[in-house]
DNA sequence: TCGTGATCATAC
DNA sequence: GTATGATCACGA
């Protein structure tokens, strides 16, 4: 019913197409990918973190490189990849964007980068565990994704809470636990990057750039919802 | 065992 | 440093 995939050569035009092309990867191992591309597949992913986000780019047709908008600008859609047990339970948490720490004085939810970059989803489950080589970790079934209005919700009060303290120069104060649905959390090469942020006085300060992550319960639900949608 | 804080590769 | 793509790894 699937044809084999193939590396895209033009992003897709539709979302039916790059629904197409997405539902051609289910049940493919990384390894078969990579070597159909001519892609050498790591032994391990600790020096190539993003690796199997961008093989799964090269196959949809994503334009690669840095740009700070969805992989899909045309289509509206941001693609994420995401490891899983075989029971369909993420493994990580997954990078939403970093945030401005200044200039966040009048910025509304519905103005937010992360409101923005999660409007529409593509999901692609990839099975994440360790034990298993990632030459024979094979692609789950896609699902696109766009947050009803209960999700929205929380993901809106996440951010209002974790914004709101940002601006009142408490940033080095937020952990990882702040939130139910969306954490903030060190973004950056290693812990001696300085960006420019708020302090406690008001006064600008350097400290360590963050992002935002879905916490594995919110993405753990998305990832029901679409087992169970697909039974 | 697991989640938080830290880290890796690359383009510009 | 900031943007993209994420996973690693150790302390609780």
């Amino acid at each position: 019913m699937n044809d084999l995939p193939q590396v895209a050569t033009a992003a897709p035009s539709d979302i039916a197409q790059l629904m197409a092309r997405a539902h051609a990867l289910a049940g493919m191992p990384l390894g078969w990918l990579a070597s159909h591309a001519g892609w050498i597949t790591p032994a391990n992913l600790s020096r190539h973190k993003g690796w199997s986000g961008q093989l799964i780019e090269l196959y949809l047709g994503a334009s690669a490189g840095s740009k700070p908008q969805q992989d899909f600008p045309e289509l509206g859609v941001e693609l994420k990849t995401i490891p899983v047990t075989p029971e369909g339970k993420p493994l990580e948490t997954t990078f939403v964007c970093v945030t401005p720490l200044t200039g966040l004085n009048g910025v509304r939810w519905e103005d937010s980068n992360v409101r923005n970059k999660l409007r529409q989803v593509l999901w692609i489950p990839i099975d994440g565990r360790r034990e298993v080589a990632p030459a024979d970790r094979v692609i789950g079934t896609p699902f696109l994704w766009r947050p009803n209005a209960v999700e929205d919700q929380l993901l809106r009060q996440d951010w209002e809470e974790i914004t709101e303290m940002i601006i009142l120069g408490q940033v080095q104060a937020i952990t990882a636990r702040h939130g139910q649905v969306l954490q903030l959390r060190p973004k950056a090469a290693n812990s001696k990057v300085l960006t420019e942020a708020i302090g406690p006085n008001g006064a600008r300060i350097q400290t360590l750039p963050r992002g935002y992550y879905l916490k594995t319960n919110f993405t753990a639900a998305l990832l029901q919802q679409a087992l169970q949608r697909s039974s």
